[in-house]
DNA sequence: ACCTGAACACCGTTCAAGT
DNA sequence: ACCTGAACACCGTTCAAGT
């Protein structure tokens, strides 16, 4: 194990990997991975022999994409309590919202452990759950808030986002937060 | 146009109906149509005779199941204005949840005048409109919130009640609410 | 006027054969 | 060790033939 991959293995992987962030941005989750393969240039099989399913898939993409995510979540470590968690649920949906169908494939993944995607779905927890803490202890949101409302909230706010529109999803979260305050802040 | 249909024809179309009903709440609105058609002891082709689509059975079965619900949302007409608010939305969070893969039609729906659950879910927005418009004249929600606001808020409470649990999304429906209210009031 | 069910289209997934 | 692509399974939808 360990062992270094073909040179025509790893090519493939990664020119799969690239092809398949590009149609679950504009197809959404559920583009055909045989247009994938055949956009990457590989048999059907090939696909399946590095990734033996869709939410396997889906999970290689969402590893590259998150680096960013989680950077700037410590990032907001530096901000005011309700400034760190109205932009971290923010930066979220608008991460959640990139692919149509993948804010359902995250509701998911936090509770499955099988999942592929269930890592990054609880790496997205433990951060969100860390500034919520943060905001309780600052006295500014109400103590029975927990780390899972702030994640249905996030995935609440994508799948608005992708069945109605940016604004009407934004005006959710953010009449949402209005009500985790202990006292209303003006937006 | 208006002729009595034929005994057979009205009695599968009856039959369609009761089957698409039970096999929404087993298996979501995402059931085999061939599986209904083959419990309502007809060929798959009747099914298609009298509904060229799945969501014109969807929005048939919910034609029928939305009676009682309207009559429920007129009957608030009685309580608080907070009170209508909060047991309207959790009526149709509860409605809205019974089959898997409902509130994503729903969801659509209102916006596209061509679907077969559009004049189902403007019934949906105007009750709820109705009962906002009542809750800011009195002074108890913020004069910004909208009908839409509201039925995101319906659907966005359902499809979590899919994803995560009917308590979670309770929580995030009742934090919503107070973000809503001009004070808040507990509970 | 309505029903039947074979036929078509499409797509995810597997695996025996190749290199 | 990896790739190929035919084959299989499944399901939604259509329509020519029947009653």
């Amino acid at each position: 194990m360990g062992r270094r991959p073909r040179a025509d293995a790893r090519r493939n992987y990664d020119t799969l990997l690239a092809e398949a962030d590009a149609a679950f941005r504009e197809q959404g989750t559920g583009a055909s991975l045989e247009g994938i393969a055949r956009r990457a240039g590989v048999a059907i099989g090939t696909l399946y022999g590095h990734f033996p399913n869709r939410r396997a898939l889906v999970g290689a993409v969402l590893r590259e994409r998150n680096e960013a995510l989680f950077d700037a979540g410590a990032a907001l470590a530096d901000s005011s309590p309700e400034k760190a968690l109205r932009r971290w649920v923010d930066l979220v949906v608008e991460h959640a919202a990139t692919d149509q169908g993948l804010a359902e494939l995250l509701a998911d993944g936090v509770d499955d452990e099988a999942s592929e995607l269930h890592a990054s779905c609880a790496r997205m927890a433990d951060i969100g759950e860390g500034i919520v803490a943060r905001a309780i202890e600052a006295g500014l949101v109400r103590p029975a808030v927990t780390g899972a409302d702030v994640f249905a909230l996030m995935n609440a706010g994508a799948w608005t986002r992708e069945h109605a529109s940016a604004e009407q999803a934004a005006r959710l979260v953010s009449y949402t937060i209005d009500g985790l305050l202990v006292n209303r802040s003006p937006a």
